[in-house]
DNA sequence: TCGCAAACTTAGCATAGGCTAAATTTATAT
DNA sequence: ATATAAATTTAGCCTATGCTAAGTTTGCGA
């Protein structure tokens, strides 16, 4: 029970096996965009029948003109597809990452909750965590989640 | 306990609202390279009694020149200091964001310990996960940490 | 001590992701 | 039908973060 809470967390040792750790963290940092347009899109073309520009500007807190550059780079790395002037659709990988990023989130979301983070802070820290999940980890945590709701269901406290 | 996982996870109402987590989400992300590189600093201080641009380069995965700019970055905001040729040091406000950055990584990996991801993956995930979770959060993690610990400690079974 | 290797810096380049201002196209309302 | 408004795009700028190649400084071994 003694937390060394004052160690290195770091293999000093091994430069190799840290670097690679980091290689990952910016490799998910490049795609984390990617993610959070899709899913949008997805939302808005289910929710309003079609995905607008502005509206995706609105919702990211970005201008208009840096989501004009986002979707033709998107575009170019085959997730979206767009005629100039005209709304914005998803291509089948565009969707497949919408559907993957869409459950991870519900899931974050769902164990946040389930720990008891208020809901506005969960939601605002799930905008983040969501895509730093491995598939592994997003099955413990999905157990993790069971265990928990069964273990405050019955009767547990946890304050 | 149906829980909709097909329902878009975003309030398309209010966008202002929206786009204040998104905004969270990229100030995490501006100080997310500080957060690391203060952390190995400290690390490396500790460990070899003093902090090489070398080390830290072969730590990150990136080249010396990138080292050196983001030092460099990170001087003018307060967070090292370092007189040219020399090795780098940390500021008293560098060493507090080391401090909690690294009470943060391991509340992380304890977490991910307990609810069964292997170490490896845990510490990648880790690695990422850790610029994103506010204090409330995290005092949630812990809670969920000890309960789970306390659970499967006596007698629990999670798989 | 002095020459070479290691470490660090500078210069120059690239891409991603922001911005504003101005141009262009599409949609709407009279 | 046409003027005006709204939406989108382009142009031009910025910073952060990455790179390689080349220069400079430091440190060490012979
Ligand atoms: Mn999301
Ligand atoms: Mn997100
Ligand atoms: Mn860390
Ligand atoms: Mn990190």
């Amino acid at each position: 029970m003694a937390e060394d809470r004052d160690m290195p967390v770091i293999d000093l040792q091994d430069s190799g096996k840290r670097a690679a750790l980091f290689e990952r963290i910016r490799r998910d940092h490049s795609v984390e965009i990617a993610e959070d347009y899709v899913e949008l899109i997805a939302d808005l073309i289910e929710t309003n029948g079609e995905a607008r520009l502005v509206d995706l500007a609105d919702l990211l807190g970005v201008s208009r003109p840096t989501v004009n550059n986002t979707i033709q780079r998107l575009q170019k790395e085959g997730y979206v597809e767009s005629k100039p002037y005209r709304s914005i659709f998803l291509t089948d990988k565009g969707r497949a990452v919408a559907e993957h990023a869409r459950q991870r989130h519900h899931m974050v979301l769902d164990f946040l909750h389930t720990i008891g983070v208020p809901a506005d802070i969960a939601e605002a820290d799930a905008e983040g965590l969501e895509h730093h999940l491995s598939e592994q980890t997003l099955d413990c945590l999905a157990r993790a989640t069971e265990a928990l709701k069964k273990a405050s269901g019955h009767g547990g406290n946890q304050s």
